[in-house]
Order: C-alpha cells, then structure tokens, then sequence
DNA sequence: CTGAAAGCGCTAACAT
DNA sequence: ATGTTAGCGCTTTCAG
C-alpha cells in the first residue's frame, strides 16, 4: 500500500498523488477527487517514515522522566499529550530512574530517532543537572528544573501558592500557625516554609512553633501534630506542604478531640484528590496546575522547534486555591 | 552527520560504514577499527529513520489507553516500557479516553507511523470491544481486555487473587464475613464476589451479610461498615474488593470501637502504597502484579512481532497475598 | 496541470 | 574485503 498504487488506481503518476494529498502543489480539481477516491477505497495512509526521511521531522518528541511517571509527573505528561496531540505529534516515553547513564543511553536512542525536541520531567525535589550541552534538538524541563540558567524550565509557582495557602488561613481570623513539611533537603520544603514565613512576617507574625520537618507521609503528618500538641504551643491553624501530610495532621487533631475546622484550619498542598477527599473533614488545598505546566512546556517546546528559539529561564505557572471544609469559617 | 561523512574521514565507501557499524558484513578487523573511530569521533549516530524505512521495521510500539493512565495503567505501562526498552523499543503513548472516535484518530496516526505493534490498556471495569479486525499489526491488551475471544489479553487473576484474601481470612479463624466491593457493574467487583462466595461455599459457609456494592471509595468502605453494624448481624472479617473501601472499613470500625484485627479482620485488594501503609492498622492485601501484566503483555506483542504469531485468549497473571497487621492473627 | 528524476540516509545484493 | 548499485516511500524541483 503505497502512493504508487494510488497513483496506478488513478491513472496518474506518484508525484501527482502526493501533491494532490498534501494539498501543496497545483492539480486540477477533476483529478484531485480521482486520487482522494482511489486513496480513500484503498485505505491508504501516507507512510510517515518515509515523510521523515525526507523533511527531517519526525513529529515525535522525547519525553524522560526521573521518577517513574509518579503521581506528579503523570498529569504533567498529559498535560503534554493534550498539547500535543493536537498537532499530530507523538510521545516516545521513557523512564531514566534519574540515573544519568540511563538517562544517556535513552538521549542516544532519542537523537537516532531524530526526534524534534526533549522534554525532561521528574518530582522535582531538586533542581537537576542539565541533560547535557551540546544537543542538536530543544530541550524544556517540566515539573524537574534544570540548575543551568540557559535551559528553559516550566514548574509550578510553588512559593506563590504557599503564600496563597497561607494568606488564606489568616483571612480565615488563624493567627498562630505551625508549618509541617517534608523532608527539609527537599526543594519543595524550604521553598514552601519561606513562602508562609514571609506572608506571616508581612503581618508582623511569625510560626508558633519551629517548622517541623520528615516525611511526604500522612504518618509523619500525624506524629507531628502530636508533637506540637505535646510541645503545649497555642495554636490555630496547620500549613501543610503537602496533602499527606495534610490528611495525617487533621486525623491527629480529630482524635485529640480539636475541631477541625472550629478549632484549627488545616491548609494541605496538591490537591491529590484520594486525599483531600477522603480526609475528614475534606481539605483545603493548593493545586499545582501540573496538566498547564505540562502543556505550558509542550508549547515552549513546540515553539523552540518551529522557530528555533528557546526563552532560557524558569516559567512559572500559577497554582490555584481549592478551598473545602478544613479551613471553613464557622 | 551521515554514514557518508564517516566514510569520507575513514576513507571508505558508505556500504562498508554500514557493515562496520552494524557488525554484519565481512570487514577486515583494522579498517573496522578505523571506522569505528570516524564514527566516534564524528559523534555518529545511525539515523533510525533510515533504517526503517529500509526494514519496515521502527521499533515502537504503540500505546493507547482508555482511561488516561491513572493509577492502574501507569504501573501496567511501566512494566512494559521496562521490558520493551531492554530491546531498545520505545513506547508512543496516546490517550484515547474510552472514546471510540479519538481511539480510531489515534490508531490510525500508529499506522501512519509504522509501528510494530499496539498495546491496548485501561482500568478494565468491563471488557472492552476489540479494536477493529483487519489491522496490518499485533495488538495485545494489558489490563483492560477483549470480549473478542481472537483477540489476546493479559490480565491479573483477580479471581484467584480474592481466593487468596479469603482464604487468608478464614485461615485466621474467622468465619463471619462480610464483602465490601465497588459499582456492582464493574466487572472486578463481580468477579472478586463470585470468588469470595466460591471459597466460603467450600467450607460449607457463606456471606453474613448481603454484599454491599457502592463506590471504589473510603467514604463508601467507611458507610458500609457502619450499615453492616447497624444490621446487628455478628461479624469477624471483612473483604474488600479494594484498599480505599478496605481503609474507609478500617476507619470506621474503629470510630465504632471495633478493633482491627482482634475483633475483626480486614483484607484490601490492590496494594496501593499510600492507602495500606497509611491505614491504620496497615492494610493486608492483594498486589495485582501490574507490572508483570505489563510486562507479560509486551512480551507476548514482541513476540507476535517476530513470529506473526500471537496466542488468542486472555492470560492471567497471578496476585500476590501481601500480608500486614489488619489480618493478624493476635 | 502533470510527470520524470533526483534524493532524504541507510541496507543488502551483487560485483570486483 | 571492499565498493557499486539499486532501492525503502515519499517530496520536490524542474521540464514538458
């Protein structure tokens, strides 16, 4: 099944064909309807490969990720297929384990596909390595943001949004707040005690009791409520770094028998629907727009590719406020 | 950067390049070795395009999935990026949303661009309709499976996994059971019933209660509980046919003062790390070998690939029993 | 408006 | 052991 048998069916020649079904060169109407029938009863579909091997493009883009398509790098990697897709453009996937010869192996096996652009993602709990310099297509990071200042990074607005979380919890008449995180080494971690520290010092105020640190795990959210609960510091509202951490901390108050959200408000991040759904009461949250940033990188992408232009630097996307039960006003 | 360039700088012709690099022809061991050095040197990458235009033959595979790679699909998909990159096979993903219109679109972009095969997968509530009869390529379905019997599927042994819980559960010396499951129309939430009840009609026992069927939730796992202990019937394990309505179960025999697992055992299905581990007590459960499913089924598609042939009928994979504190015996 | 011909980068017969 | 040649299926000048 090839332009050739098309253009035999039509009784025209295969350049004929191709002009007519790219719609690029001048044929004449009566003939153009001949060659989209025949091609059409034969069900032909111009070979792709071949079209590549001609104009160099493949119409694929590379996408790594450092962390397994977790929970964080899945919506971002939709969020690119949307974009994407739109445009005929496939995704060739694959998973580095943020292990650079991985991740080399499978840049290689990218360039020999000729792919036309790279997209790296990952948890991003660190700014990360750039791939490496001298690569011949475009390269955005999404999610996972590349230390080196001329790579293009598309992230979350991570700091505005935990000023948002916040800026809410005080209009909401909290004043003595208490911030638990995860792991204190993670990016997300300080980012996140600078953002809520800066909100609180604008007001004149300041965290209740020392930022407590562990891990991304509802257990660790609950310990560290009944630390501070131990600790006998007033308090009235909880920032969480993430949901997790969010759900564990409201399940240690309620059965401390403190009202949430009566007595304290409990703010989370991500809005990871199993979580703030499931938590009781359901939980205000911050959510990352983790499919925009997917989608805002695929376009920087696409645009690097067509134009040959890359904006260095890191885009932020804003993240939105949700707001649920944990943090009511009653 | 072409085979003609290393030509040109080891000073041999193009065909001799080729069979240098690929290893297939007879070259006398130092112009190899001079070719080899051009072509390092040079940072030569064989352009796989070519390649496949000339074999037919791209190396990827094609992916769709009906229900945008959630927490289900992501695993399966993984396990088959795993064992197809081994053979240096990339994976294009697209996302068909159920929808048989965008399914068609995406299809046809596959075979526009060659690909070797297709694998089809989803969350799997039903089985789904075969793809259409007459494509040029393998297609195996992962996960989500094909009421055509022609068609090849790889699915987990839910069935033998919920034996597994069961038996698990009666082993510790409950009898009393109760079976809390999902949509009644999903197909797991039958299969998982029916062989619950196959276990218990063994030894002569059955259900104490009428199966509840609700949402695959934990607001749902949490209400059934309560339902079942307003019944007034007497109680001693509970079977759920996922880990969110095993932890809202949990929960909620707790709140009623019910401990888990002196007064009752509860099994889960799934082995979802956030929702077991953060359950408390952790949550014994069924691991449904996603990733083997994936695996099994990429395997299954190479090699239809490379022998045409490809065993019609649906694979199963087996569950593992993952034991932890909900079902001790104490 | 249409067709012949060259070529994208590679491979594999077939010469030499 | 190496080189020459003819494609893989398409696009695009360039003639006619």
């Amino acid at each position: 099944m090839t332009a050739g048998d098309v253009a035999e069916r039509a009784g025209v020649s295969i350049s004929t064909v191709s002009k007519a079904l790219s719609g690029k060169g001048a044929v004449r109407y009566e003939t153009k309807q001949r060659i989209l029938a025949a091609a059409d009863e034969l069900g032909f579909q111009a070979n792709h490969v071949a079209t590549s091997l001609f104009t160099g493009r493949t119409n694929t883009i590379g996408v790594i990720t450092s962390d397994q398509f977790g929970r964080l790098t899945v919506p971002v990697m939709l969020g690119a297929i949307e974009k994407l897709s739109e445009r005929e453009i496939a995704l060739v996937l694959c998973d580095g384990r943020g292990d650079p010869i991985r991740e080399q192996h499978f840049i290689d096996s990218f360039l020999r596909r000729r792919v036309d652009g790279i997209l790296v993602t990952g948890a991003g709990e660190f700014g990360r390595d750039s791939l490496r310099g001298d690569l011949p297509v475009p390269v955005v990071y999404a999610m996972s943001w590349s230390r080196d200042e001329n790579d293009a990074s598309v992230v979350p607005d991570d700091a505005e949004g935990s000023r948002m979380a916040t800026r809410h919890l005080l209009s909401t008449g909290r004043e003595k707040l208490v911030f638990i995180s995860g792991p204190q080494r993670d990016d997300a971690s300080r980012k996140r005690l600078a953002a809520t520290r800066e909100v609180l010092a604008e007001r004149g105020l300041d965290l209740v009791h020392a930022p407590l640190f562990g891990e991304w795990s509802e257990r660790w959210g609950r310990q560290a409520v009944k630390q501070v609960i131990l600790s006998g510091v007033e308090f009235d509202g909880v920032v969480c770094a993430s949901d997790q951490v969010a759900r564990g901390a409201t399940e240690a108050l309620r059965e401390a028998q403190i009202d949430v959200p009566r007595q304290v408000g409990v703010i989370g991040f991500d809005n990871w629907d199993v979580m703030v759904e499931a938590s009781q009461p359901p939980l205000s949250t911050i959510d990352m727009s983790l499919h925009e940033v997917g989608a805002a990188a695929a376009t920087a992408l696409l645009e690097a590719i067509e134009t040959g232009r890359l904006e260095p630097g890191i885009r932020r996307i804003d993240c939105e406020f949700i707001p649920r039960e944990s943090t009511a006003v009653v």
